[in-house]
DNA sequence: CGCACTGGTTGACGCGCGTCAACTTTTCCG
DNA sequence: CGGAAAAGTTGACGCGCGTCAACCAGTGCG
């Protein structure tokens, strides 16, 4: 019963430095596609790009605004609550464990990681969020926050001040619920990603973590079939549950068996449908529109 | 990149059927705890038990409740939203993916498992859920029930009706918003089974959730140190993603070192320091505890 | 009472993937 | 520009745990 190799060898794996960097500014962004050799040209096009501010309909915090009717024209009263967006450098925190809770973030562009760190020098990464996402919503509960929050490039987040949204809230009811449906959306989401850690080896994983990227881009008006990946190999392999090792290994089969294309964090996703099939998408999907229906 | 051998075999071990059983009554309930041979004697009281209805104050609705100013007299209100408790027998369905989402259900007494399959016939225990606990949250965004829930044992649920509560929501914010917050601990808790599922190994899988379980059942003023499991190895196995014969395999290592002792679903924890050493505990509560704090 | 069935337990075996290590490529910064 | 550090890649090796299979222990039913 006393300690176990196992987990021996995990501290040092994942003794973490929490991805402290000096800021690069903008990384491994081909600007220059050229240092891509032989691969098909690059569409110059709707590929992700740091900085790039997502317009408000595409934005996560949208959902939030509509019922107030500030769809069209008046701002004020939102403006009175969203404090104007400030930007995050490479490696920077949003937030820290333990801190209180002062704002939800929306963000507008850029990307983020959130982890849980325990005191045995071990972390798991939560989440990749990218443009038009909340952060910070796990922490109502305890008014502080329960993870932490780098930004992973340059990345600009609207922050939502959570008392004046209480306030807020408080007059209109609208809003809060959108928030809950927001949080409803969330816990779906980690209980399809519980499903991932528990049942699926590291294939499947991959394929499903790529296509629920690529989803999550083309949601937002970016290409759904190629991107730069903010986020390292470490980085995934943490979400995943998985060596890094096994994700250069998975990424590398994968190339050889014409699924995708990779430079380092540039990827395109060149069989869509046969990646599915690792991922058992269709079957997701499936599950997802079956069942008895009726009204309402 | 076809089909591992690993997937192949867990196509047999995860085909399902969903834990359908005709109804054994109460099941395993040490009623004649003599079977317990040579272990030590059990105390008669606080054990869990089928069929014990918690008291408001101890249930997870009571927050809704107070909120409405419920707590002294007046009932009528919430009345009006909650269907009298319903009555649910071992393997009946709560509801199912993909049905509407009607109520919102708050167990009273008994024990509830909610999971999601996949078309691949593989299923993920997501949760299991003891009086006090709120079922069918996370249906809010999509109106669709997203996992099955089924009871595990005779079990007693209050249903709230989703569509009057919402328009009682409607009309007080606060009881809304502490809806907010019992998700954004859910959140919380997902979160947790992550880093479980993603970074430990089996014994640090199963002590966790012995605490876990433990700990619930104090909230509600249960015994911590001894309760009946009212789910099967093989469902303790597949929620945290381990094999049957491991869990049993881990159970008799843990009883062998003196931890525990089990009698098939009967449990006791005889070593909870350790345990929680196995757990990582002390790790969790330190970092949940740590951090800058400051007024609010 | 005895058979069937479900749930739990234990042992044998082997594979997926974590670990370690060496190496390359890219980025960083004086 | 040049050295160092970080990130990524690849190969070798072995262990934790999943799988298979046999068996035991309750429980229900004819």
């Amino acid at each position: 019963m006393r300690r176990r190799p196992a987990c021996a060898y995990s501290l040092t794996r994942y003794c973490y430095n929490g991805g402290e960097l000096k800021d690069s500014g903008v990384d491994a962004t081909p600007e220059n596609n050229t240092t891509l050799k032989g691969t098909s040209p690059v569409v110059p096009i709707a590929v992700n790009r740091p900085c790039a501010a997502v317009a408000c309909g595409d934005c996560g915090v949208y959902r939030l605004c509509v019922p107030l009717g500030l769809g069209g024209g008046d701002l004020s009263l939102l403006e009175s609550v969203v404090r104007r967006q400030q930007t995050f450098r490479r490696g920077e925190l949003l937030y820290c464990t333990g801190e209180p809770l002062e704002y939800i973030y929306a963000i507008r562009s850029g990307s983020v990681k959130t982890y849980i760190a325990t005191e045995d020098r071990r972390v798991q990464v939560t989440g990749f969020h990218i443009a038009g996402e909340l952060l910070g919503l796990n922490a109502i509960e305890s008014r502080r926050h329960k993870c932490q929050a780098r930004a992973l490039e340059t990345t600009s987040a609207c922050m939502v001040s959570i008392e004046r949204f209480e306030q807020l809230a408080k007059q209109q009811p609208a809003i809060q619920y959108e928030m809950l449906k927001i949080m409803s959306g969330e816990i779906s989401h980690y209980q399809e990603l519980l499903l991932l850690l528990g049942k699926r080896n590291a294939e499947e994983r991959l394929a499903a973590y790529l296509l629920s990227l690529s989803r999550r881009f083309a949601k937002r008006r970016y290409s759904a079939t190629e991107f730069n990946l903010s986020m390292s190999r470490s980085d995934i392999g943490n979400y995943l549950g998985i060596a890094e090792e096994t994700v250069c290994r998975v990424f590398t089969r994968f190339q050889e068996e014409g699924l995708i294309t990779t430079r380092r964090r540039y990827i395109e996703l060149r069989d869509i449908e046969r990646l599915k099939a690792i991922a058992h998408e269709p079957s997701c999907r499936a599950v997802a529109v079956a069942g008895p229906v009726s009204g309402a």
